[in-house]
DNA sequence: ATGGCTTGACATTCAAGA
């Protein structure tokens, strides 16, 4: 069982991209993000054809999110019922037994934005929901792109980073909060090379100088983190022609 | 030095991303 998270940064631009990544990895799952298209827009035909289930929620230029399964989908969920938001970055469903959340956290932008407060009380909410999720489905995984690092590792040169969006103790504090509620971050339960990064500034060489941050995540319930037997982070895609900034996340399941 | 790419939109510059 193979489940992923992958922010594609405009799925009208990506599409063939994501085609051409499942037919070289066919998943069981695959979370995406930041679709960046209206409902009407959405290329749900051509994600059938290649043998896919999807479900969607999105909106015109910003946000979007979108669950492609090999598995029938059921039980679909659009957005926190605990936090009324016009933003669409939140869709979940039951797969194969599995709840499968798929979250694109707000970006805060800075500190002193006033973005940031509208993403830590996103992620307070989406706390509280995700804990009345896991008395209800035990077996549960929560991916996407968090835009948070939780640790000095996550990041390509924590000093330049200390106390800035993404690496905040806010916002750190925010994911711990939900590894508490019993969840396992899937990429720390193995031995990693030093430097893993998920996403990479299209400026400046980010990638060739793999100047990155690890914020796309695959947190698991007890239940499934007991079944992970790996989880990387497939750089292949990021150095194709017109990438999406942010990299697949993989973890994969006994 | 807030620059540097990329995407999308009531575009022909601006907002937003991270």
């Amino acid at each position: 069982m193979k489940l992923v998270t992958w922010n594609v940064n405009s799925l009208k631009v990506r599409l063939p991209q994501v085609l051409q990544w499942l037919e070289m990895n066919p998943v069981d799952v695959l979370c995406i993000q930041e679709t960046k298209l209206t409902d009407d827009k959405f290329p749900q035909a051509e994600i059938e054809a290649a043998g896919y289930q999807v479900v969607f929620t999105g909106q015109k230029t910003y946000n979007g999110v979108a669950i492609i399964s090999r598995h029938p989908i059921e039980a679909v969920q659009k957005n926190n019922p605990l936090f009324e938001d016009e933003q669409q970055r939140i869709i979940a469903a039951t797969i194969a037994g599995m709840r499968i959340i798929c979250a694109y956290v707000p970006n805060g932008q800075a500190l002193d934005s006033e973005k940031y407060p509208y993403k830590l009380s996103w992620l307070a909410a989406l706390r509280d929901w995700v804990k009345a999720e896991l008395e209800q489905h035990p077996q549960l995984a929560l991916l996407g792109d968090y835009n948070i690092a939780p640790d000095d590792r996550d990041v390509h040169d924590p000093a330049a980073w200390e106390g800035m969006n993404l690496v905040s103790p806010a916002e750190r504090a925010a994911f711990q909060a939900l590894l508490d509620l019993g969840l396992s971050d899937s990429f720390r339960q193995f031995e990693q090379p030093e430097k893993t990064f998920s996403w990479w500034d299209y400026r400046q060489l980010g990638f060739r100088l793999n100047k990155g941050v690890r914020i796309d995540h695959v947190l698991l319930s007890k239940p499934l983190a007991d079944r992970c037997t790996s989880c990387v982070v497939d750089r292949v895609p990021r150095k194709w022609e017109q990438p999406s900034d942010h990299a697949p996340v993989i973890a994969t399941l006994d």
